[in-house]
DNA sequence: AGGCAAAATGAACGATAATTCATTTATTGA
DNA sequence: TCAATAAATGAATTATCGTTCATTTTGCCT
């Protein structure tokens, strides 16, 4: 079984370099403006040989998609995890989400921006996917926030719509980022992020209404 | 000058029912999927007759994005501009992008989804406009968060961060609403809104760090 | 009415790029 | 070394629309 695991170890790495080379090409130019040429060329392969590998354009672009996102998931997860109180837990995650960004900025340029969700085009099945994945970002969230009510420093039946605005405003505050010059550290904006979903913008509690 | 303005205001009108069709169709099957064939058989035109009105595809596509994009925008800022306070302002942006959502979820189903930027394919120039109206809309929410600095009571300095988060959250919640059911009020919704954005989600003062 | 201009039509064209597969090249085991 | 098997190759095939434009229809004015 020497052999086997060698050769199913090359056609790991091979298919690796594919979809590398997918994501630098997708990310540029999108999906329907992408060639099978030019990714092939890019990873030094034949056109033929990407057949071998991926069923056509379509599962290549959706197989790089979502395992560029499981891996996502995967990180922010493990991030949470290693963390206790609720509300370490929420700086956690905005960490997270913000260094995976930053060294994954070719990949969120052109997906994080739609939102977890659309792509419109390509293929209904990625569409769908792709929701349910995001969805089930927002019911992790969920999970911090309800232990925060069950800390008692949450407020209770809102967790769902705070998971949701938590989430966007991660997300908003990743779109300056990467539209911007991408300068400056965004994980440095951990702090100003938590601030928000937990205080708020107003200057004093005189001001709440 | 009687006759051609009533020409004229034909050629808008049916200008229009392109574009309402092209609406339905771009939303439902993105643009590439979409056809032009499928755009004139549901406008009662024929294919060429589309020409007339538009240079081609993407112009179509473009036309459509963009006045609707400016009509959504206009709404807000008229919605705005109708309040006094800051807070006031805040709540009159949220309850105005709300009921846009509310009136036009087909469109936004396929564009508030990828968060007022990319759509990677179809054109560059597309995508840069797109930005550029978003970033607009950013500015627009500074202005209102710069007077609420003026009547002390938010923070100053972070105006634009704190832009980009009501946009997200405002965001997050109507794709909550949108891949839900779309049932009950997303304007309803509002004073969740302006609450987490103006409070924060903590329960009291206590648990301030 | 009837002729002229503007608008509408849709079949045919052309360009693009995904996919296929017959052939070549590399790898393996005896 | 040399079959035999697996993998890689890329030219040729094929399908799909966007676009064009010669023709027809409509609307307008005298």
């Amino acid at each position: 079984m020497e052999k086997a695991k060698r050769k199913e170890k090359e056609f790991i790495a091979r298919r690796q370099e594919i979809l590398d080379e997918a994501e630098i090409i997708f990310a540029a130019k999108g999906f329907h403006a992408a060639t099978m040429a030019e990714i092939a060329q890019g990873s030094g392969f034949a056109i033929g040989t990407l057949y071998q590998f991926f069923q056509g354009k379509e599962d290549l672009y959706v197989s790089m998609v979502t395992e560029k996102l499981q891996l996502m998931y995967q990180e922010i997860r493990d991030a949470v995890q290693a963390r206790e109180g609720a509300i370490q837990k929420v700086e956690a995650l905005v960490k997270a989400y913000f260094l995976f960004v930053e060294n994954n900025a070719g990949f969120c340029t052109f997906f994080i921006r739609s939102d977890g969700a659309t792509l419109p085009d390509v293929s209904n099945a990625l569409r769908e996917q792709m929701i349910e994945a995001y969805l089930g970002q927002i019911q992790f969230i969920e999970g911090i926030i309800e232990k925060g009510i069950a800390e008692g420093i949450f407020p209770p039946e809102k967790a769902r719509d705070h998971s949701f605005a938590l989430s966007g405003i991660i997300r908003g505050i990743i779109f300056d980022w990467l539209v911007g010059a991408q300068q400056g550290s965004l994980a440095g904006k951990t702090e100003l992020v938590t601030d928000i979903f937990l205080n708020g913008v107003l200057i004093n509690q005189k001001n709440k209404r």
